[in-house]
DNA sequence: TTAACGTACAACCAAATGGTTGCACGTCGA
DNA sequence: TCGACGTGCAACCATTTGGTTGTACGTTAA
């Protein structure tokens, strides 16, 4: 249901690493409602456009942004449906708590009722 | 409301890194049902037990779990509450879409209606 | 047609990560 | 009481990460 299984751990892997660089996370929360080009994105930072470009680089690798060559910009989206899987990954470990409970009151409860 | 401002961006990159490696995961969601020992848990991977021990300090230092002391022991249990933070945190970001989905509507919409 | 722009990529570097082994030390059980 | 167990920590190592500068190359605008 959630876990499509094997969806790859090291995909989980990149896909949390992705979101664990503040940089990131800003580049992913403005290309979510704008469509920026890589360079309007390395204006913003203060590091150089090869550093903002890596970072650009591990987004989309990890499938949390698309990039759309427009001419000579590549402008740059926020994949949507993979940064809900991320979240509901999370979701994921407190259903996992549940279903254990669950399970334990089968085991502890007669079973009709 | 969600961003209790000043949650360090540290903070934040602290616990997406912790998010990012398959063995936490694991750990992380084992300690969500057990209490398991540090042993309890170095017994189920193939790496030392001071690997083992270095992913729960890492999960320590996240905050994700907390350590209990018993004699010699140290039963390892998941804080729920800042698993569920993680998951608000990606929530956060979809809503800051709706949220920019607003206000431009209320620039392209008559202001009463 | 050229100069400037936007991008990609390689080479390099320091610091962090994920693993190892070894040692110290408190606790438990025989 | 004493050996085995559970833990913590330091030292070490290879690899990855996050940054840099420099170069190359297609695209755009004057």
């Amino acid at each position: 249901m959630v876990a499509r299984r094997k969806e790859s751990e090291e995909a989980l892997n990149q896909l949390f690493r992705a979101l664990a660089d503040s940089t990131r996370r800003d580049i992913l929360a403005r290309s979510l409602t704008e469509t920026p080009s890589v360079s309007d994105l390395a204006a913003r930072y203060e590091m150089s456009f090869a550093a903002v470009q890596k970072h650009v680089a591990v987004l989309e690798r990890a499938g949390l942004i698309k990039k759309r060559a427009n001419g000579r910009e590549q402008l740059v989206s926020t994949n949507r449906a993979r940064l809900k899987r991320a979240g509901e990954l999370l979701d994921y470990f407190e259903s996992i708590w549940r279903q254990r409970m669950a399970q334990l009151d089968d085991v502890l409860l007669p079973k009709g009722k």
